[in-house]
DNA sequence: GAATCGATTCAGTCAGTTTTGAACTTTCAG
DNA sequence: CTGAAAGTTCAAAACTGACTGAATCGATTC
């Protein structure tokens, strides 16, 4: 009966946890292997994960790959094993960590890249004559307006990742006095 | 000349800025719709973005319902012209604190409820006997990490929108000091 | 060194998503 | 009221990216 309960518990969250991988930037199987290993307590092989999601063994193989690329699980080799088995990093911020870090890193660093770029296309020189002055010099507003928020954004970011749960929690606690 | 420059650098935004919608949560025309209008002076017509991205027009017409009803462009009706123009949200700011609160709602907020959910469904009484009462602790205590951590990137979150750019600026600064 | 067990790879398949285009609706001018 | 211009909807087609499964590789045992 409870063992029913804690089953029907898992189930839902590892559905649930794979629904939000495009959230998370990650697929959806990615997601549930992931949610999977982290409520197992112990660590799980190859065969129990395809079991448990029925995926085939390829898909489980890469997407295993996939999840430690990240750094979001690692193998564990049990001695006198020759299968291996996973377990996910349990430290949930550290899980946050690494998947905002990585996200910055490859999604919003090229695009901060590729405004940059946009607005050197277009800078002084070409603005110099031309009806178009105006349409470029407010072109140009609108890009260091973008490049803006995303760079204060990154900032606050980085602060609130350095800062740690502790500190975060202090800085919240600080501040709902500030700002109520 | 100038007039290919700026035409160059719109094209490679708008390109970017497409490629970057899944970290927005958008499809990708959406976001070149949205970048698109980002970056005009005037409002376009849905033949001018038809044009511009050489899409459909069944395609224009959902895309555009969609992005206003995430609150990103709106409609804008020029007196004496039947056909309705678009214009994007200018404030940068605001156009990220939109796409934030929405996420928060639509993605996040249905995952606390999920782990809420199913810490439920293994409290007490289920736990009280058997030798699954410490896979069950252990269960929830992994439960329990999960939804401290959301919860405080939640309020953060939520703390940061509210103090917005300049408040933000502000708390940057300082905070720089604090934490070198 | 052959056999076995398990992991990895990748070409082909398939499911889910996006886009199209034609039918339909709405709005407005004459 | 009629016709034309614009907007919307949705079934079908096209596309994309994830998944499978068979071939391959590598490690271990006998």
């Amino acid at each position: 009966m409870s063992r029913s309960r804690l089953q029907e518990s898992r189930n839902l969250f590892v559905r649930r946890w794979g629904e939000m991988s495009a959230y998370w930037g990650i697929t959806r199987t990615m997601a549930e292997i992931h949610a999977l290993l982290f409520i197992s307590n112990q660590p799980l092989s190859t065969d129990d994960i395809m079991t448990a999601l029925a995926i085939s063994r390829g898909n489980a193989s890469m997407n295993l790959r996939s999840l430690v690329d990240w750094g979001l699980i690692e193998r564990v080799h049990e001695r006198g094993q020759r299968r291996e088995f996973f377990r996910a990093i349990p430290n949930v911020w550290h899980m946050f960590e690494t998947i905002t870090r990585q996200r910055q890193r490859r999604e919003v660093e090229p695009i901060l890249e590729t405004i940059r770029r946009c607005r050197d296309l277009v800078s002084d020189e070409s603005a110099r004559r031309g009806e178009s002055a105006a349409e470029i010099r407010a072109y140009r507003e609108r890009l260091d307006d973008m490049l803006a928020v995303l760079t204060a954004i990154g900032k606050i970011v980085d602060l609130m990742l350095r800062l740690g749960p502790n500190g975060l929690r202090r800085l919240n606690a600080t501040l709902l006095r500030l700002v109520p």
